[in-house]
DNA sequence: CCTACCGATCGGTAGG
DNA sequence: CCTACCGATCGGTAGG
């Protein structure tokens, strides 16, 4: 055992979900699955970007489906942190909390948007295990979202006629922004971002969002 | 030569497009694509359920690409052809049009549920030429929405902010039923055309919403 | 339309 | 962490 060696079986020992290697090779896989997807990404090519040999990759991931679920579990449990963080942060009133969580979550893809592409189209290759891990986060970010908004009809700011329906369609217009946004294109993310807080409050009927005023500032 | 084949080989001839055969493999195509995924349905499989050898799907298709070419430009051109007749069908006023654009899109699931969640996730495994050919489709797609919200605003019906954001969410709702909607699930796929064209009406900021209409559709 | 087959590539393992 | 390797599977072709 050289010095190399030991150094890397101490640290993955220490702290086995950190190591330097480890975190090289999730960084890659990420940029991988987003290019090419999971299926044709291959261990070799994610080996050889690392700097190592394929088999060496074993050393830090039992396989390539644990490898899917680290990247797919983490990705949906950043963004729920950072919804989370931002409706925590925002004043009480059922708008400001949902412009702040719909803000946070066009503002992920400003960071992570190999992660936001990944988690909507590589979901068919998770296995049953990792996948409903992945659902159980989901729901936990569909739960968030329906909670401001039954808030916001309990308090008579919002007028939703399903709430069920009302939540995926909003959820749909975040979830598909990696199939169109392009970073350096026309769109800069805070544009999209206001446009698309907006749209959300018309969808909710909020009575006093921004949009919804007139050019003599009353409601619609 | 046998009868069989005398058979195939003048079908081909006179209809290449349409031979039973062939669209009997493009229809488990369609199935398989979208349970598995493009990259993890082999041509072995695809062959064994439509009752033939492997190598015998290569007298109707040239690759498994030109077969994921046919069933992702297809499945584009058939919501089109939907929307448009749709669209065209309904009353001029751009909230009629809009209404009846969204519930083809909506309804189109009922019938090709398997197309539309492949067209979402799919592309990715498109060749050059084949994407060229689809996102033109696309392109037609999007302008028959920008069309009717350009419409609506210039009559000043629609009130929006940012119609390319706008029309990329309004969209997004749609392609992403494939995610969430199950058939025989607890919400009918009428029921979702209603609320999503209740918040598509809401998002375009229509002044005349379902509620608002009198007998003639126009503006109370 | 089938039988027979090819070269390439894959995820993963043995052993050191 | 590497070398060497395995069994499986893939899309596609030759030839009839």
């Amino acid at each position: 055992m050289d010095m190399r060696d030991r150094f890397l079986t101490s640290t993955e020992r220490s702290d086995a979900g950190t190591s330097l290697r480890r975190v090289a090779i999730l960084k890659n896989a990420i940029r991988l699955f987003h290019e090419k997807g999971y299926r044709a990404a291959s261990m070799r090519e994610l080996a050889h970007e690392t700097g190592i040999e394929a088999a060496s990759l074993y050393n830090h991931f039992v396989s390539k489906q644990e490898l899917l679920a680290e990247v797919l579990t983490s990705a949906i449990q950043i963004l729920i942190d950072g919804i989370r963080a931002a409706a925590s942060a925002a004043e009480s009133h059922p708008a400001q909390r949902l412009r702040a969580a719909i803000a946070a979550y066009v503002l992920f893809h400003e960071e992570h948007l190999a992660l936001a592409s990944i988690s909507s189209t590589e979901l068919r290759d998770l296995d049953p295990d990792g996948l409903r891990r992945v659902l159980a986060l989901r729901h936990e970010l569909d739960a968030i979202f329906k909670q401001i908004i039954a808030d916001g009809v309990r308090a008579g700011v919002f007028a939703v006629e399903n709430t069920g329906i009302t939540v995926m369609a909003i959820l749909s217009i975040c979830a598909r922004i990696p199939s169109w946004y392009r970073p350096g294109g026309p769109q800069d993310l805070h544009e999209i971002a206001e446009v698309i807080t907006g749209l959300v409050l018309r969808i909710v009927g909020a009575r006093n969002g921004r949009l919804n005023l007139n050019r003599k500032g009353k409601p619609i």
